[in-house]
DNA sequence: CGTTCTTTTGATAGCTCTCAAGTCGCGTGG
DNA sequence: CCACGCGACTTGAGAGCTATCAAAAGAACG
């Protein structure tokens, strides 16, 4: 499939995690392209079909161009584990650099398009362009704390708030709306992703309506009262 | 201060976290010496002594040369909330990268000392070589995985037997005893750290006694009955 | 040898899970 | 077009694990 240089091409990559090294860190047009030969178009991926399975030889690492992406393992107990979601412009396999595995599922949501791009080739391009290195080992590192925000022992209310507003400001850092936005994701995913039993998040979601916080509606979320559920969310994001 | 060149230096360098970049990449003596010369010893710290403090800006990551480093937050409680331990060897601030600050305070919890290295001299060395660039994604994506093995929702045996193992196989992998060790923080720190309460710590522990799988006494523990740990502690390291 | 911090032990309460049942939405097929 | 059936979601009641509160015992320190 060839690289497709359309309207959406732009709008994408300029919202995509790797946009800055892409677009703003001075390149001159031939490092520009460099980049971007690297990049394949992979997909469309179908709701429900896998992406990579945990212990897949790792060789690339991937920004999802369109759709959700989830990860996850299955415990001994054969309960699942959600590690996180994807949404576009995010960027999924860094966590595989270090076994040359990948160390869990990843699984569309809805239907998911990727720009693929060869972890090897991406490296040895990276020592030539120092500001490309730069923006991987940032995009790494902030996964590392991305992680332990899940970690500490909050409330229920806490989780979904945190997990509510990390989600709008993701979208809206995409251009997305930030207040009103469609879940992708079933209960149970939300509840496997903060550790909580799927009836608990029922629960606390119809909780936050009947106080006015929310609107919620099947999949469709209306953030009503954005202050009081960045001040629940505040203990476990940290800002 | 001039950097060691004795026994000791030897010694911690083939068992410390650079060192398959420092010895095993087939590097010849000028490029060795090229990273070992970004090498600063710093400390003695003392007991209790902070290393870097929140919000600091980040220039610098260190390998731990000889002592145990705590690395924590304080919530909106007032309560400290334990990131993690690093031993002998193992390596501090990369989560600091993408902000260009320490988003956690670290403290010496006995007396520590450091190798530093200058994170932007590192970087450029690692354009050049880049055997060492592939080690710090390396031990960049370790640490995304690491992180998430406190997320789950596990009992509270679970995770003393998995901190238990995780520490000895740690301690095992540069050349302490596995199965006897001291534990060189409080009963406190290992709660806070598993998101316990330090009295569930307490009991937990005199349980394990009771029950013959490792005989504690004070801050000296010896595993009895590894199998059962490595049992209990599976579900959480997942191996 | 007294003071202080750490650790241990006991009793109670609370949050969330589990089990169970019922409701809703949606695609399928008659 | 409508009845059916399945999965997703909601709602309710009770149990369990761990936190909290309280207090005592023990080790470290000057």
């Amino acid at each position: 499939m060839p690289p497709a240089d359309d309207e959406d091409a732009v709008k994408f990559c300029s919202t995509c995690a790797f946009s800055s090294a892409c677009l703003s860190q001075g390149f001159d047009k031939s490092q520009l392209s460099e980049l971007h030969v690297l990049v394949m178009h992979v997909g469309p991926f179908a709701p429900g079909e896998h992406i990579f399975r945990e212990g897949d030889p790792f060789n690339a690492i991937a920004a999802v161009r369109a759709g959700t992406v989830k990860t996850y393992v299955v415990d001994s107990h054969g309960r699942e584990q959600v590690q996180g979601f994807f949404l576009p412009g995010e960027v999924i396999g860094l966590n595989a650099i270090h076994a040359a595995r990948y160390p869990a599922n990843a699984i569309a949501l809805d239907t998911v398009t990727l720009c693929r791009f060869s972890f090897p080739q991406m490296s040895l391009l990276a020592t030539r362009l120092p500001g490309l290195q730069q923006h991987l080992f940032r995009l790494l590192s902030h996964d590392i704390g991305k992680a332990s925000l899940l970690a500490g022992d909050f409330t229920a209310d806490e989780r979904m708030a945190a997990f509510l507003i990390a989600l709008s400001r993701r979208y809206a850092a995409r251009g997305y709306s930030g207040s009103h936005f469609n879940l992708t994701m079933a209960r149970t995913d939300i509840a496997n992703y903060l550790r909580l039993a799927s009836e608990t998040v029922s629960r606390v979601l119809r909780r936050f309506q009947d106080e006015g916080l929310l609107c919620i509606e099947r999949r469709e979320v209306q953030l009503l009262d954005r202050m009081r559920l960045e001040q629940m969310a505040r203990v476990v994001l940290r800002d």
